[in-house]
DNA sequence: GGTAGACCTGGACGC
DNA sequence: GCGTCCAGGTCTACC
């Protein structure tokens, strides 16, 4: 079966899918030749979808192996949507972005979404994973993660989906972290999937939250291994760009851009970007930096 | 509010 | 092969 859905315009799939290191994660898994993402989508019911996104003129289409009914089919659509973020308006952002030389390419590619997760568990996991590690060891514990503990497609057992919370909290923190390498975080990961799957917690409610960025950001921050830097690439996820994901790599940008190389605070980087308001964290994500590394 | 030290892993390096 | 050092954010304790 296949599904296609239009996108806000100006749109781009290879921009969207290549928007940050995402597509490296597993269940992604991106044919750039083919220009092709995988990705095994969990349905409310359990069922498991295999997915084949591709780019088409204006969106995106959704080749998926399993016959599913009308319901199935328009929460998989609401997945597409979301992941892509299909219903996004950057026209703001884009009228604001024609007056910065440095932002000169972003209506043009059609920068500006930022490929997601299916659901802000899973985003959320990665984004721990991220935290006080190179990005290889990063691919390294999710996709050790995936493979222990997510579930295999029926008819494809080396295909499988993020594990749940609930067979994380089934696995436990220790074992979590022999298992994966994830250190000290695998009691983070651990907590925070037992809060989502005992109810306490409703991530994602999250996504639809009307409360202002600052209150979204503390209620991220409440999360155990969830910092400033966690928090920023998260509301970025959401949609929120009001804050900047402040690492390592951008004090080196931002040292560079306007401090000739000399060591800043997160700050400052913050006070670069001042005056782009909402669109802080866009500007700060597709800036073309003088700076390209060590 | 700011800061120091611990946390954990993998890789680089010296021996 | 072994030991040491370092990079990477967040948490906790302390001032």
């Amino acid at each position: 079966m296949k599904i296609t859905l239009k996108a806000k315009p100006p749109f781009s799939f290879e921009s969207t899918v290549r928007s940050h290191g995402w597509v490296q994660l597993a269940p992604f898994k991106y044919d750039k030749e083919r220009g092709e993402l995988e990705y095994v989508l969990r349905l409310k019911s359990g069922k498991l979808l295999h997915l084949f996104v591709r780019g088409t003129d204006g969106g995106i289409s959704a080749e998926v192996q399993a016959q599913i009914g009308n319901e199935e089919k328009e929460e998989l659509k609401s997945s597409l949507r979301w992941m892509f973020a299909l219903d996004l308006d950057l026209r703001p952002f884009y009228a604001r972005a024609r007056k910065e030389p440095k932002l000169a390419q972003v209506e043009e590619k059609a920068y500006g979404r930022i490929l997601r997760s299916a659901t802000l568990f899973e985003d959320i996991v990665k984004t721990i994973l991220t935290t006080n590690t190179v990005w290889r060891s990063t691919v390294r514990m999710n996709r050790l993660l995936v493979e222990q503990y997510g579930e295999p497609l029926p008819d494809d057992s080396h295909r499988l989906a993020f594990p749940t919370p609930e067979r994380l909290v089934e696995v436990g923190p220790e074992v979590l972290r022999s298992s994966t390498g994830m250190g000290y975080r695998a009691p983070y990961v651990w907590e925070l999937a037992l809060k989502v799957a005992s109810g306490d917690l409703d991530l994602e409610g999250l996504k639809s939250s009307s409360l202002p960025t600052p209150e979204l950001r503390k209620e991220l921050m409440r999360i155990k291994g969830v910092g400033s830097y966690a928090a920023g690439n998260l509301l970025m996820l959401l949609g929120r760009y009001d804050f900047i994901p402040v690492d390592s790599w951008a004090l080196k940008l931002v040292s560079h851009e306007w401090h000739s190389g000399k060591p800043v605070k997160p700050r400052d980087v913050e006070a670069a970007f001042a005056g782009w308001g909402e669109f802080k964290g866009l500007a700060y994500w597709f800036w073309e930096w003088s700076y390209k590394g060590n």
